[in-house]
RNA sequence: GGAGGGGUUCCAGAGCGGUCAAAUGGGGCGGGCUGUAAACCCGUUGACUUCGGUCUUCGAAAGUUCGAAUCUUUCCCCCUCCA
């Protein structure tokens, strides 16, 4: 086994953050990486109107390869897309419109972009697009050149077809040969940009290996693969989806605000692994932090994870934000907040209507079962009556605090 | 090609002419305990309502009936077994 003091520190980083999963060879990688700055890449899927915390653990790997001094390749699956990749689904997808995918890119674009560092030329991130090439291909010299590397018996003991397979599940021709078009990526990005390793999930391990072995066959270039473990919380769910909803990346689908929550109120056990894996506090300042208080490092996980995407500043709006309202009964200033024409209140406005304003909770069945369940505070307030009548009285200095339940707040303005 | 089983509310899964907005479990939401955690306990879980009700929902459409998730017909989709 590789002497582990001697690996390579971009890779020994990689295992201590918790990223490792599987590598197609680690000791050779690990002195390739050791002799020479590389180029690593990332594909990423346009399916969704932009990226959520699933995808966050892939793009603190383009980040560590910055931090290392290697060069980040970020794909964009404008064409693969267009395919759908079979992998860890049991039904195909539906295909997107042009208008969609490109409405997309843009969005995941924009992301990646607030992670990663633009300003060292040698570490700069590289965004491709493989529509680019995808789109032009001919199917006959695609076939002659690329497609006699393939064979069809191989191609069917890769899980994500076995699976389908298996259940007797349809997978069309056309899923059929994403694992193609991803190994042709690959080659693509290896000719093109020299590049050297894929990361991905490990459910990308089966397409990973595609492109591996099709670039030493057709190039005679040894490539390499790395994967990230499938992370799930705790609870047993999986990452980045909560009954609300994704956790969004992107500020119009997910507040600043929220987002820090998400992480505020991660369980216990998962806060040290979380910290390692989503913030850039060193690993040894991590250890050392195994007696502090526990909520103070889930404070601290929140700030670290929202400064990274949304800035210092919205972290410590959210912080502040949090801090009001969970702690004594003052207005927080930070709160999100929504502005009322005074007239509204001269009609006189119920507590529902007001709820719905808000649009904090939309049905108004479920929101007078809140104000039976003594789930709704008008400034602290239990509010009792479903029917009560909310007046100007109700204010103080042009402000009303509105809650459901304890996590939930919003400050009404007077305008 | 032949034989059978099934599609029910967010999910799993009962119901098989009226008492069904539909059992039960999970999840969600609210309350309690606490630490904005976990575990646990309680409540709640289609929409609207002048709180009398009204409207929409049991794969889709049509029909039988005073009355259908439940019966009939056609269609769509899944699954199992045999060839």
């Amino acid at each position: 086994m590789y002497n582990y003091k001697l690996m390579n520190k971009f890779l020994k980083e990689f295992k201590d953050r918790g990223y490792f999963y599987q590598c197609t060879s680690e000791d050779e990688l690990s002195s390739l990486l050791n002799k020479k700055k590389i180029k690593g890449y990332i594909g990423f899927d346009c399916t969704a109107e932009s990226l959520h915390v699933g995808s966050l653990l892939q793009i603190m790997c383009l980040r560590l390869l910055q931090k290392h001094g290697h060069r980040p390749i970020v794909l964009i699956g404008g064409g693969t897309t267009r395919i759908g990749d079979p992998s860890g689904k049991d039904k195909t997808r539906k295909i997107l419109t042009e208008k969609e995918i490109d409405r997309n890119i843009k969005s995941i674009e924009k992301i990646l972009r607030n992670f990663l560092d633009n300003k060292d030329p040698k570490t700069k991130p590289i965004f491709v697009n493989n529509y680019s090439w995808l789109k032009s291909l001919n199917y006959i010299s695609f076939l002659r050149e690329i497609g006699k590397h393939f064979t069809i018996n191989k191609m069917l003991t890769f899980e994500s077809v076995k699976t389908r397979l298996d259940r007797e599940q349809s997978l069309s021709y056309m899923e059929f040969n994403y694992m193609i078009l991803q190994a042709y990526d690959f080659l693509e990005l290896n000719k093109k940009e020299n590049c050297y390793l894929q990361i991905g999930g490990s459910d990308q391990w089966g397409n990973i290996i595609n492109g591996t072995e099709l670039i030493k066959r057709h190039l005679g270039n040894q490539v390499y693969g790395l994967t990230t473990p499938l992370i799930t919380l705790a609870s047993g769910a999986k990452m980045g989806k909560t009954e609300k909803g994704a956790v969004w990346l992107d500020k119009k689908l997910l507040s600043s605000y929220d987002y820090w929550q998400f992480w505020r109120n991660v369980d216990d056990r998962d806060v040290y692994k979380f910290l390692k894996m989503f913030t850039d506090l060193n690993i040894e300042e991590i250890d050392k932090m195994k007696d502090e208080d526990i909520n103070q490092l889930k404070i601290k996980l929140a700030n670290e994870t929202t400064s990274m995407l949304h800035g210092k500043k919205a972290a410590q709006n959210s912080a502040q934000a949090a801090k009001e309202a969970f702690s004594g009964t003052s207005l927080g200033s930070n709160l999100p907040s929504i502005k009322i024409k005074t007239k509204i209140f001269n009609d006189k406005i119920s507590i529902i209507d007001l709820v719905i304003l808000s649009k904090l909770e939309k049905s108004k069945s479920e929101i007078k079962r809140l104000i039976n369940g003594k789930g709704i505070r008008l400034n602290d307030e239990i509010v009792l009556d479903e029917k009560l009548i909310i007046t100007n009285e109700l204010f103080q200095n042009n402000y009303l605090k509105l809650s459901i339940g304890k996590k939930r707040h919003i400050k009404i303005e007077l305008n």
